[in-house]
DNA sequence: CTGTATCCGGTAAGATACTG
DNA sequence: CAGTATCTTACCGGATACAG
């Protein structure tokens, strides 16, 4: 497992970044921070499992999703589902025939958010054995 | 707030990358998801604070984290740290003083991953009001 | 100072049954 | 088919006390 070198360059370009984004927080009267509200979006399983799916299967079905979406409840489905929609990531159609028929899909934002998705995944999949490795030398 | 339009050539190029993702997956026996195992390590939101905080304070003892990561608890400090440790992201380093100092800073990992993290937050800030807006809409 | 140990409460999530 | 309603359980996280 190969990790790839962090330049100088690309940390001090970090912590400008980083300066930038830390430096309007107040710590002694915080009632809402920036930096999380925006993690909020990201660091939810289910979500990020569902629009990759949705970004493998350009269509999918509400019975559909559940089955690929292994082991996710129709009570969560439904919830993340609906937080997907109102959020501006999915599309939901309607297709009032009998039975009903409803299709899911990306939006273009949940398209815009799907190529950054698949980023954070790339890079988590090259590191996973240098992780689990790590993980298993330590417990000893 | 502007959606930068995505691509057909990205779309193209996500649609490949999620073929090889999705491709070895057999839905019918799945004890473990590879993309699932990968994602956990990214969607903990005490995880992502302090890799943030120590790629601005380049080191931290104890005590300044759990005042930085707002809101924190001992216990969850503590948890994550040691985890965060085992996993290679961090280093712990003891001084045998009295009383006892340790620090805390990102290994060369630790700050590889800090820059997909800084591009995911650029990201979410930059579409922020976005989404908030969707979902204000979206209520009524 | 740097944690660990313990307890406790809230919340998220799974299972199931049921409805339009 | 596409969910909702309800219940129960399990886990996470917060507070506190204390130990090395």
């Amino acid at each position: 497992m190969q990790i790839e070198t962090v330049t100088e360059k690309q940390r001090v370009n970090a912590a400008r970044k980083l300066k930038k984004m830390f430096g309007g927080i107040d710590y002694t009267n915080m009632p809402h921070c920036p930096i999380r509200d925006v993690m909020a979006f990201v660091s939810d399983k289910w979500s990020t499992l569902i629009i990759l799916h949705l970004g493998y299967f350009p269509v999918l079905r509400f019975n559909e999703l559940k089955k690929k979406v292994f082991g996710v409840s129709n009570k969560v489905l439904s919830e993340r589902l609906k937080q997907l929609e109102g959020d501006g990531y999915v599309q939901r159609t309607v297709y009032p025939e009998v039975p009903i028929r409803v299709e899911y899909n990306l939006t273009d934002f949940g398209h815009s958010y799907l190529q950054k998705l698949i980023e954070l995944t790339e890079w988590a999949e090259n590191h996973k054995n240098y992780v689990i490795n790590n993980r298993e030398n330590f417990k000893k």
